[in-house]
DNA sequence: CTGAAAGCGCTAACAG
DNA sequence: CTGTTAGCGCTTTCAG
């Protein structure tokens, strides 16, 4: 900045004037200054601006997500990126693993960086840690699990009713010996879509042996083995209910493999590439990643500009998208 | 930094050295000083610590892709921020949805946050504008395209290779009528597959009939429509190669409304979440994502680290994974 | 082993 | 309309 003032024969703060393109500088000034700019190629260091610039704003937002390359995660960081480019605010992104210490350690460094605010896919036990950073105004959101002890904003998908309205369709359609596989149980949304299924099972009043609910899946090789063990045993499930993306492939494989992929029935959560051409297509409960993003950068925002007036927690809609899995009748 | 130093009362510089694991403090000062910082809960700022620290480095590193959402940029994504990570690096990954303008918008951004280094996957038709910033000693590595006149290092994929191998691989099977479904050809991926494809049609001396290559398919509706409009012809092909997975999904679409997918064969680029679970599964060329970001990642801190020599291009391979839909022989 | 002074590149506050 | 001075939070340099 100071070679620019030099070239252009002008103080420093004209300069910066100029580039902020603040007010009181003549015309003809600014120009000169502009050809001065481009002669030396300057990119002005935001860095060394957000320093002393009022607020301390980085115009940078940190988002945490378990993987930026899960589709899901991957759909709802793009809406926050689109979100952050209107403000002309950039985001790191990074991926947790679900590993709470792998959590803590991005957490830490997105404070260091002094990130404006921070977007959250939290796999922590707790976050009485970020209490007090929170308290000195940095805003924080919780995306797909709510914060455990931590009075914050979240964004949330509607896990149960999305699992309560995929378990209907199925006893719709006249099953009455349904399974249902899920997550790891320490996170929010396994539970949550273990109680909307359990809550229709039961309001229909459908028997549920043991076993027909197998928790902690984590991948979909442990998802295909658990199918198969569903599927050898002498009282089979006519149905089935996919509670994650990666369990709905590995269960796919399983009925395939056995050729049952056109007598027991399956709706998975969420939405997949190529659901739609397989036979028969996926019935899925699919999730508005797009809105959770939007929503959750919104949010943010809003607090930064102090427009939020108090803490909310939004619930965004599933929806069911029939394609024939789902719809295949009971036949035993 | 001043209120620990005030609470461990020391001086601040000794705070620095403790929180940068500086030698000779005592080891009785240094505890104090820690637990100065674990009760004001105190993170070091790191953007004022590296506007004086030796090299001026930020530890971020800026990378643009198409869409953070594509899977495939998504992997390369991921592998990015491993390799930064190990470095406590963090990431900027932006969308350009591959338009110029938002790109030079992205790429400027990046340079004003003063990131130590850039991955680009460009489109923009020329890179003169960075010349003078590499010569600053911004490394710069283009990912799945090469710059188009600037001498930087490169890590592309094996496009001409494996669009070659996949229409290799359906000559031999009988196949003597094959179409190519390609995207943009502005895209350099796009131009080495169409070569990729012509040599092998041509070593092979198979006939092509005016409009068996399609280019410029953007989105899967436009590779629906163009496989649909193919299959339709009085003289249809036997089999399709697709040059890119959005492609492989609209021509899937195609061919199973005309309950033609167990008999036209196809190869796509790119392998594709479920591809194995279609009727037939589907063989893909699979490209090496993860290898992609390892490698430009790498090539960014020996660059910075001053340990890479000379500017590189690597070519990554990829690999032909036979699922039934490319083994499907000729017919007619 | 410890700390005071200078300065990174820029903006805020004020004076001309 | 323009420039000067101070200082953001930290590291460097150098003197104790």
């Amino acid at each position: 900045m100071r070679d620019v003032a030099a070239l252009a024969e002008v103080g420093i703060k004209t300069v910066s004037r100029v580039v902020n393109r603040e007010a009181n500088v003549s015309a003809s000034t600014a120009t000169r200054v502009q050809l001065a700019i481009n002669a030396l190629r300057y990119e002005p260091n935001l860095l060394a601006g957000n320093l002393r610039r009022s607020g301390q704003r980085t115009q940078v937002l940190g988002l945490l997500i378990p993987n930026v390359s899960n589709p899901f995660f991957a759909a709802i960081h793009r809406a926050v990126e689109d979100i952050a480019l209107t403000r002309r605010v950039a985001v790191f992104a990074s991926s947790s693993d679900d590993d709470p210490r792998r959590e803590t350690e991005i957490v830490s460094a997105f404070l260091r960086r002094r990130a404006d605010g921070l977007i959250l896919a939290t796999v922590r036990p707790n976050h009485q840690n970020l209490q007090l950073e929170q308290e000195r105004g940095t805003p924080f959101v919780f995306i797909d699990r709510p914060p455990i002890d931590l009075a914050a904003d979240s964004v949330l998908s509607d896990n149960h009713g999305g699992a309560a309205a995929a378990t209907a369709h199925l006893i719709s359609h006249g099953h009455r010996s349904i399974a249902c596989l899920l997550a790891r149980s320490s996170l929010f949304t396994a539970r949550e879509r273990r109680r909307g299924f359990l809550d229709e099972i039961n309001r229909c009043s459908i028997p549920l042996p043991a076993g027909y609910i197998v928790e902690d899946l984590t991948n979909d090789a442990e998802a295909y083995a658990a199918t198969s063990a569903l599927l050898d045993r002498t009282d089979p499930p006519t149905a089935l209910f996919c509670a994650l993306n990666l369990i709905t492939v590995g269960a796919v494989r399983a009925l395939r493999e056995r050729n049952l992929h056109r007598q027991v029935a399956l709706v998975g959560f969420d939405d997949i590439v190529l659901a739609a051409e397989l036979d028969p297509a996926l019935t899925v409960i699919a999730q508005d990643a797009s809105r959770i993003g939007q929503l959750a950068a919104e949010r943010v925002f809003s607090i930064l500009d102090g427009t939020s007036t108090r803490r909310q927690t939004s619930v965004v809609p599933t929806r069911l998208i029939p394609r024939g899995s789902g719809e295949l009748p009971c036949i035993s």
